[in-house]
RNA sequence: CGGGGUGUAGCGUAGUCCGGUUAUCGCGCCAGUUUUGGGAACUGGAGGUCGCAGGUUCGAAUCCUGCCACCCCGACCA
């Protein structure tokens, strides 16, 4: 158990707080509202990047990088889009410090004013499109699949670790069509790599779904999601991808000749998941005793602790760590051997047990002397005794079971946490209860609006497997051809 | 940005109302010894601008003023 660590059904939002510092995986920096990613942490997300990577550039995309900084003007020319973000944009006025004339430290000096300003990227719509208008001449040019691994400033008021920070770190596809349907194709086709991503990897469950008018991008003309529902019943948007038609390529006067020799405005889509991805692995899978993590994307799979009495037994533990971990290697499972003397056991079973580590493996002299070990999977907290032979197989079948194991775990729960309501007020007492509420809904953004004000919930989507279906408004009990899904969201 | 709360060692805290020796205790840290099957024990030791800046006072962690940071609840959001 771990010792002083408060429960999910206590706090649950210190639960998470303290389980993000106490697992090492980041901690509040000096500066307001940005974190630092401890390596810990920051192993979890190089998977993951690592694994999105290659799955972006499976499906013909390339890296590029554009830069942190964006002229004020740009930000002029979408006026959704500026409309969008203007409230939480760090500005760069200055060029040069001076110290002051009264010893006391530094300032801006006034003779290096920018002649314009420049904004920190909140995101790179604006520059990426401006940049494209000098890529793109004909439909030969077409299409452009770019992504970008950066970080991007929002100054948001309230910040958490993970889930909302004022900086963070992403990656932002922009991609470039000659066709709207190619364009939304490509906006689709993203939604599914996200999905397969979350579900797959981070043994998530997500739904996919179209957002409402009000939930849409700045500037896009569809947004496409997906999203995660938390073990305390609140929704989190992990991922969007958005079909922006030709709204930037008009603001930015990006135009290709077509193949009938017309100029034609380029038709856009951007895609991104960030950081808050983390936040999303941490709340799905953790429990009272620490991080959980699925194995696909464990910086340590496998952890061996040895226990000996005496320099005779100590010496046939490590052979035999020795042999099991180049055998786990071989496999391409990674394995740390902790046989730093200064803790004990008991301590180092505490330790990787908070931090997530699907696998631990005990190395006793007693068990090796009848060709024991003992094995116990974090996911379940079971322990069991095992012939040391053929071990690795046994753990690499392993490791895919708890793979397998959290995902449904972690689907179960939002199947019970998801219900269809039909009627205003059974929606009053649900919502309470948390999950994802299933219901007809007008279309209006009055009627949203308003189911919003007085009870907090937001459309999180309007699924794409939604089947047609009569129905009645929840709330204005006006005509509905689908459900959507309503939630609280973080 | 509005409402509420909190700042004392790396972390958690006592002391603050009612100013007065060398600022309390636990965890952690360092050294040594004994230990090792679910967070070891003993002995010794290091570590403090009491959030910051002013002020009142013979004397301030304590009283006053201003500022800053963080947490919770709202509005906003990947």
């Amino acid at each position: 158990m771990a010792k002083d660590f408060v429960t999910r059904s206590e706090n649950y939002s210190e639960w998470y707080n303290e389980l993000v510092v106490r697992a090492d995986l980041a901690e509040n920096s000096a500066v307001r509202g940005c974190m630092v990613i401890k390596p810990y942490g920051y192993a979890i997300w190089e998977k993951m990047q690592a694994a999105l990577d290659k799955m972006f550039k499976d499906t013909g995309h390339q890296n590029a990088y554009f830069p942190l900084f964006i002229p004020k003007s740009y930000f002029e020319k979408e006026a959704e889009h500026v409309e969008g973000f203007a409230k939480e944009c760090a500005v760069v006025t200055h060029h040069r410090l001076r110290a002051k004339s009264d010893g006391t430290g530094l300032e801006p000096d006034p003779d290096a004013k920018l002649e314009e300003e420049l904004i920190v990227r909140p995101t790179s719509e604006t520059i990426i499109w401006d940049t494209y208008r000098g890529w793109i001449k004909s439909y030969r040019d077409l299409p452009i699949l770019v992504n970008q691994w950066a970080n991007v400033v929002r100054w948001e008021m309230r910040t958490r670790m993970f889930l909302r920070t004022a900086e963070f770190l992403w990656q932002e596809g922009h991609t470039a069509h000659e066709t709207s349907q190619e364009a939304i194709e490509e906006t689709k086709k993203m939604l599914d790599v996200y999905a397969f991503f979350a579900e797959n990897f981070m043994a998530v469950p997500v739904l996919k779904g179209v957002k409402s008018p009000n939930e849409r991008f700045a500037g896009a003309l569809d947004t496409y999601c997906i999203e995660a529902l938390m073990q305390d019943g609140k929704a989190l948007q992990a991922g969007t991808s958005h079909f922006l038609g030709q709204n930037f390529a008009k603001a930015f006067d990006v135009k290709f000749l077509s193949k009938e020799n017309k100029l034609e405005y380029v038709w856009a889509t951007s895609w991104g998941v960030s950081t808050r991805l983390m936040g999303a692995l941490i709340m799905s899978h953790s429990d009272d005793n620490g991080l959980v993590l699925p194995p696909k994307l464990a910086p340590i799979q496998v952890v061996i602790i040895p226990i000996s009495k005496g320099e005779e037994q100590k010496a046939m533990v490590d052979s035999h760590a020795e042999k099991l971990c180049s055998e786990l290697r071989a496999k391409g499972i990674s394995v740390k051997y902790d046989d730093r003397d200064a803790y004990k056991p008991g301590w180092k079973f505490n330790e990787y047990e908070f931090k997530g580590v699907p696998v631990r493996v005990t190395l006793g002299a007693r068990d090796l002397e009848q060709g024991l070990i003992e094995i116990a999977r974090r996911d379940t907290l079971t322990k069991e005794s095992m012939q040391i032979e053929g071990l690795s197989d046994k753990i690499e079948k392993l490791l895919e079971d708890i793979q397998e194991n959290i995902y449904n775990k972690a689907l179960h729960f939002r199947e019970e946490s998801t219900r269809e309501v039909n009627s205003w007020e059974e929606f009053l007492v649900e919502i309470e209860k948390g999950g994802f509420l299933s219901c007809h809904w007008d279309g209006t953004p009055e009627t949203e609006e308003k189911i919003k004000e007085i009870t907090k919930a937001t459309i999180r989507c309007i699924p794409l497997d939604a089947k047609e279906e009569e129905g009645k408004c929840i709330f204005s009990g006006k005509a509905s051809n689908k459900r959507v899904v309503f939630a609280r969201a973080y």
